[in-house]
Formats: structure tokens, sequence, C-alpha cells
DNA sequence: CGGGGACGTTTTGTATACAATAACCAGCGC
DNA sequence: GCGCTGGTTATTGTATACAAAACGTCCCCG
């Protein structure tokens, strides 16, 4: 994308991730065009990627909010990355190439001197976690996958840089990347995808706790949100 | 969508489906705009979702070209496509209410009036085949699954306009629909994933027989297509 | 005191002109 | 003949002005 729209997109998304702004709070696009130095056309630009991105929401009537996800908007995500990256995780088993496995391998000892730290280094974590991740899914060969996978561990994230991690679990991380290693390593599918899940799943439990308890009915409308 | 941006998709999409456009065929939003009879502005709103919907693709230098999915383009739709879907069934077996349960076979009553026709309905057919998956699809509950299968949905309907249905293939599939319903009616998750995957497996193959055989491993570059 | 509607303000949508960049082509040196 | 380099055209990107739509408010009427 180019430069101007580029700008936009990485300034709105950073003051975004700040937490200067409050979920469900309004935003307008002259507001951002300041905020980002370029006018609205590049601005709106990057707010159709922030929308789709689910950073972004729109109401009924076209204006802006900040996204503010429930706790089961955020278990969805969970389910769905989980069932497409097994998916990945299973096709990588298949198609990665020694030097690929001996890629991950490396991330991984990254990622696990990131954690023997102390006190561990989360951004490098979170660095090596993505990379490793990104690695898997790349190798999946399957763009439209990627593609979906993206949009959905992006969002996420976000609420995650607010969070603190603990040593164990950080270590736990660790050794999945170990046993999906050995899994790819033994070009076994089955157990690469079963690894993934519980990988996974137990994240969810993880970023879950600091998230507080399942709504159990509530209907909660994200658009009518006033600012 | 506000109102030219919206029928210039409409515009858009038509042009594309009518056709008349070869695949791999470069486009100028110029053309767009003169086409459509609304500015650049509004057409370059519907060429991103477009590219969205995976009709349109941009070159790595931005210059806009007719989407031309190769055969693995199409099975990886497909992979994907049963595998959400078939998660959207196990879940609609849980949430769909008794009335629900009944629209589905009243959907499907039509469906299958349109296949003992002679000739068959094409036309009555697909547009009740989408109406019976896309209440199983909100039935799930899964938003973004939802969107999701709506973009994987959305692309291969286009090349199904040129395929010929035998009426044997639409009998088979209102038969898939009626065990569906039987699975929703027992409320049988496994049931119902299993009967989904099936009709979309075959669906594929169905499919597939039109396209041609398998490529083996020709490297395929979608973007470096000339017009 | 409450509801409804007209009006001013805010916000988003569209058109258009201009800027930047990529593709094209022709001419030149080798 | 081949490949490079300059300029020329085609195409996309950005800014800005204006149009349309939505929101809030205030006043009037019941």
């Amino acid at each position: 994308m180019s430069r101007a729209s580029e700008r936009a997109y990485s300034a709105i998304r950073a003051h975004l991730l700040s937490g200067s702004v409050a979920a469900g709070e309004q935003l307008t696009e002259d507001q951002l065009a300041q905020i980002t130095g370029v006018s609205r056309t590049p601005v709106r630009e990057a707010v159709r990627r922030l929308e789709d991105e689910l950073l972004l929401v729109r109401s009924d009537t076209k204006r802006l909010f900040v996204a503010d996800w429930s706790r089961d908007d955020i278990e969805e995500m969970f389910v769905l990355r989980q069932m497409l990256e097994c998916h990945a995780a299973e096709r990588a088993a298949k198609r990665l190439s020694r030097e690929q496995i001996a890629a991950l391998e490396a991330l991984n000892s990254e990622l696990t001197a990131a954690v023997e730290q102390s006190p561990p280094d989360v951004v490098r974590f979170l660095e090596a976690n993505r990379a490793f991740h990104e690695a898997i899914i790349d190798a999946a060969h399957s763009p439209r996958l990627g593609q979906m996978l993206a949009k959905l561990v992006e969002a996420p994230v976000v609420l995650r840089t607010a969070r603190t991690y603990s040593q164990s679990d950080l270590r736990q991380s660790a050794r999945d990347h170990d046993e999906l290693v050995a899994a790819f390593a033994a070009r076994d599918g089955d157990w690469a995808r079963a690894v993934m899940g519980s990988h996974l799943r137990r994240a969810f439990h993880t970023f879950a706790k600091t998230v507080g308890p399942r709504a159990d009915d509530a209907a909660n409308d994200q658009d009518s949100r006033e600012a």
C-alpha cells in the first residue's frame, strides 16, 4: 500500500493500541486525519483495513467506533483460530523441508532464551512466537488460510499487550513448540494438529482468566454504544 | 454502504460475472468509473470489496486484474469452506429452534421442486440452496465465521454460472439437505457435521470434473499475468 | 410535561484536480 | 542485435471542495 495510507494505518493502529482511546469510543475521519497528518482519503483506506481486522467497527449509520469485544467474541476468535491453525499445522507437517524445521527449532531457541531471562523478556517472546506461528502458516501453502488467520491473530494480540504473563505460561508455550517441532520432524500431521489444538486452547483459557468469567446470556450490542 | 459505491459494486460484479471480461485481464479504475457511471472514489471502494472477495486481484505494483483461479486455488477454497461450514452445521444443530428447522425444511421443499421440474430450474435451485446454507450459517451464531464463509462461497459461485448441472447432481443435493434437516431435528451435531462434509466434498469433485485435471506441481503466478 | 418536527451542526460520501509512480517506447551506444 | 537510458503516457494515490445524510436541539403543539 502506498505511503500516506500506510502511514495512516500504522499511526491509527498505534493510537488504538496505545490505550489512549477507550473501547466503544467514537472516532471521526477528520480526527484521524489530523492525528495522522494525511487527508481523509488515505485515512478512509486505512480505516477500511482496520475494520476488516476488527479493530474498528461501524454503526448502522456509518459512524466509526473503537471495537470492544465481549468475552464471547474473543472465544469465537480463538475457536476459529484453533480450527484453522490446526489445519495449517497438519498441512505444514507434510510440507516443511528439513531446513524449515531447523529454522523453527532456531526460532524456538530464541523464544526459550527470552523466557528464561529474568525477568522474562515478553516483547522478545511475543516476536519469536509470532514468527514461529507465521512460519507454520506459510508452510501450509494455503494463501487464503493465511489471510484469514492473520486477521484472527491480529485482534487478540491487542488485548494481550495489557496482560501479564507468568513465567510458567511462557515455559509451557516453549514446550508446546518443542513438541510441534518433534511432530513436524516425524512428519506426523495428526500429532502436529493435536499439539497445536491444545496449545491454542490452553492459550484461550489463560487469556480468559484475565478477562473475567463467561457471560452466560447477556445480549450485547456492539454498535449501539455511545461515546 | 452508500448509494454510489454500492451501485459501483453491483455493476462491476455483474460485469465480471457476465463473462464479457476474460480472467487475467487488466482493468483500470477509470474504465470501471465509466462503466458504472460514478467517479473513481466510490469505484475504489467497490474494488476493495471485490478484492476482498477475491474476484479482483492487484499486481505487486497495484495494477488491477480480473482474478483467475487455478484448480488448486479452487480446491483450497473448497477445503476451507468445508472446514468452516462443517463447524457451522455442528453449532447450528445445537442452536436451531423448531421453527428454524421447519423453515429449513420449507426451503428444501422449494429446492426439490426446482429440481423436479423438467427441465430443472437451476436459478431457482441456486437461490434456494444459497438460502438454505445461509440459514445454517446464521444459526451457528458466529459472526466472524459467517463473514469468512461469505467470502469463500462468493468466489466459486462465479464459475458455477458457466457450469451445467445434471439432474442427478441436483437430486443428490436435495437428499443431502433432507439428511441435514434430520440431523438437526435429532440435535446431532456429529451427524450434521458429517453430512455437511460429504455434501461439500462431493460438490467439489463434481465441480472439479468440469474444470479439468489437477495440476500436479505447476508453479502458477497469478499476479504477473499480462492483459 | 411529553412528543414531534424543523433547523443548524457534525460526519460521512462523492467528484474532481493534481501529484507520484509505474509501464511503455524510442533512440543511442556498444 | 542487445541492453540501457531518457522522456512520454497511462494508472494509481492524495488533497480538497462540495453534497448528502445523520445527529442533536430547540421550539412548538398537544
